[in-house]
DNA sequence: TACTGCTATATGATTTAATCATATAATAAG
DNA sequence: CTTATTATATGATTAAATCATATAGCAGTA
């Protein structure tokens, strides 16, 4: 039986936004603290809408145990205190990780798009 | 501090392999049973190693569950009874919500592919 | 001065998909 | 009669994603 409330699939499905890879590929990029990120990944195209600010700030300091990434607080400049966040050579490192995994994905994804159009067609001809 | 398993990111990281989208197209091409799909999965490129049989059988009773997928016993034919399952209607209106998704998943890879293409070239010149 | 909005970080609770570990059973092959 | 293969299933655990909310500095303005 369907349920009153549709929560199954590609609305409500917790989908992986590539965080992790994201926020390693922008602080390569430059350094950055957490609330810059949070304009830098919608950008980015992963997110339908904005990227949750509990999320990003969680995944940074996750990051920073795993020595993929060190911050130190910001107090110069105006507004109140800023983590600035920067890539280390293990983030690095990682992030190379991460994009072997992200080709594959690419490619099984186009792979996926490209058999769902043939049948797309064939069910219309 | 790291901790003693190094458990962050791409390898361990709960990924989406995209298992819904994946058993609709397949069941779209052809209706099948559990078992079958557990092969057909492996070929679409969303898996590492092997899917896993529980998480494939409790995604097509779930989805069942919500009219995307119907099925039935059969009996006929050798080794034990099997549960042949067919995409609905429903099912294959979905399917086309996903695809939408995963096009712009697919751009957002892209993207962030070429981007760190040009940075990986500029760190190496 | 008080109020509002923006910048900035953070954490606790909840949800749920993914994973891990098993259990069951029919049949085919040796 | 034992083992491997085919086939489905479920309970427990883990961890990521989400939701809700708290804090606080500073800028502009009424």
């Amino acid at each position: 039986m369907p349920r009153k409330n549709f929560i199954c699939g590609c609305y409500t499905e917790r989908r992986n936004r590539y965080l992790e890879p994201s926020l390693l590929l922008l602080l390569w990029q430059k350094p950055a603290h957490g609330y810059d990120l949070l304009t830098s990944l919608e950008k980015m195209g992963f997110h339908e809408s904005h990227p949750d600010p509990g999320a990003v700030y969680k995944k940074l300091r996750h990051m920073e145990e795993f020595n993929l990434v060190k911050s130190h607080w910001e107090t110069t400049g105006g507004g109140p205190a800023k983590r600035l966040y920067r890539i280390t050579k293990l983030g690095r490192n990682h992030l190379k990780n991460w994009v072997a995994v992200l080709q594959k994905r690419h490619a099984a994804l186009e792979n996926f798009l490209q058999q769902y159009t043939t049948l797309s067609d064939e069910n219309q001809a």
